[in-house]
DNA sequence: CGTAGGATTGATGATGTTCAAAATTGGTGG
DNA sequence: CCACCAATTTTGAACATCATCAATCCTACG
């Protein structure tokens, strides 16, 4: 068996891709590895694609793997007992998945859109950690921008009031959309009920200001709701009522 | 110069202690090192007390230091622009607050009660976490618990009601009480206003659920408020709405 | 015994939720 | 090509919860 050897999944399998090709190299963990390292990466990972909706991990469900998003988005959620929900976690490319010495997920994992994961079998992948400085170093900086995240979003859940919750949102949304010249425009992939589950507030709450934001010309809507348009990207930092917005620690641009 | 040296600080400094007979020893940053690790830490350590209060780091600050909470309770904190203020974190003794490779704090860190806190230079401890997988493999590990706690207190922050705020927070306090046989009893060290902070609500609502808790007997209250007594912890969770309570993620209890 | 700081209580109002219905869109099949 | 259907979004009205503003009360402390 060679480093290149496909590697097949039980479901939704695909062929293992070269880690060099691979469009996460420089971020994701093991942005910083030799080549060596790679080709240990290499011998342990397969691929497996999720569809939009699909349920990858259940909370407190086994979690036999760790691993990085390759492609799509997934979210990570938690419930109380009576069902209410809160997301935690919006995953993105590189973003990692799992954590080492730990068997079961915390959370609920779900596919927003269709998501494929590089998948790593757990035991092996805490060999590496143990004898590679690099996958354990860009784990702990990873680590930690996600813990600045989480502590933004503790502010934004906390404090912020629906129109400002939603404008974040809408912002951060605009500074990944390609189109970086006015008018900006983006297709989302969440429906209302995600965005609700992410800003901490009910569908109808998340329409209203929405509506709110178009009425008062700060964004304008096509299609089905899901395709924003925005001319003004001041007028709609203005709303999202932040102290200033800084890339380093939005969740969205790690 | 030896290990034993002492180190002072420009304020409030105190003498060094030894590492071996440190009450954070097995807990914080340091819990795997082996003798040798521990010398070159003794080597750049120095230790600082705050009063109750006292600002440690003012938001967007330097932070030419990282280190240990060794004794007292601290609190992260993030502002909006008109004054509104989320507590994201709170320190308790061993843990740990700066982070490689970033010399401003993204948060204002406050002295709770009094703090003395382990102090490491910067640079030097980023040049021990290069060359010690047991430093750089325990802040991952408390990083990893942190992000945990920050998740768990988003479900909070955004989808419980004021009463189950309250009862989490409480049931938190207790759980951490020297006394564990009925009935509990607890001094908190934190005022309304700083509770409110932490848990997202006014000091008038904090007030109203301890209240409400008081009058359904679920606890009782002696002095000026600040010491709670409960005679049926479990009515207590009931309130706190929880799926469960899980000690491995607790804030309190890591 | 008086005072100051913190905690509690009350009255009122704003914000967001709930429940219910209507509108819009994209897809399906005649 | 058009009509219909299901899913999603939007809108509306009533309500609940929590914040705000303004006293008042309590406790610790001098």
């Amino acid at each position: 068996m060679t480093a290149t050897t496909p590697i097949l999944a039980a479901h939704g399998a695909l062929a293992s891709q070269n880690c060099q090709a691979c469009p996460i190299r420089h971020r994701a963990v093991c942005a910083k590895c030799d080549d060596d390292e790679l080709v240990r990466l290499e011998r342990m990972k397969s691929y497996r694609t999720w569809q939009a909706g699909e349920t990858i991990v259940m909370e407190g469900g086994a979690l036999p793997f760790v691993g990085s998003v390759v492609k799509g988005s997934a979210s990570l959620t938690r419930y109380l007992e009576d069902g209410r929900v809160q997301m935690v976690g919006l995953l993105m490319p590189s973003d990692f998945i799992g954590r080492p010495g730990r068997k079961t997920a915390p959370y609920k994992v779900t596919a927003i859109t269709e998501v494929t994961l590089c998948m790593f079998d757990r035991s092996r992948f805490e060999a590496l950690l143990e004898s590679s400085m690099h996958v354990s170093s860009r784990l702990l900086e990873m680590s930690l921008d996600e813990l600045d995240a989480a502590r933004d979003w503790m502010l934004l859940l906390g404090r912020k009031t629906a129109r400002e919750k939603v404008a974040t949102f809408l912002a951060l949304v605009f500074r990944r959309a390609p189109t970086s010249a006015a008018p900006l425009r983006c297709t989302l992939p969440l429906g209302r009920d995600t965005i609700a589950t992410y800003l901490g507030l009910t569908i109808e709450t998340v329409s209203r200001q929405v509506t709110g934001l178009r009425r008062e010309g700060v964004i304008r809507l096509e299609g089905n709701g899901r395709t924003i348009l925005c001319d003004d990207f001041p007028a709609l930092l203005a709303q999202a009522g932040d102290d200033a917005f800084d890339d380093a620690d939005d969740p969205f641009f790690r």
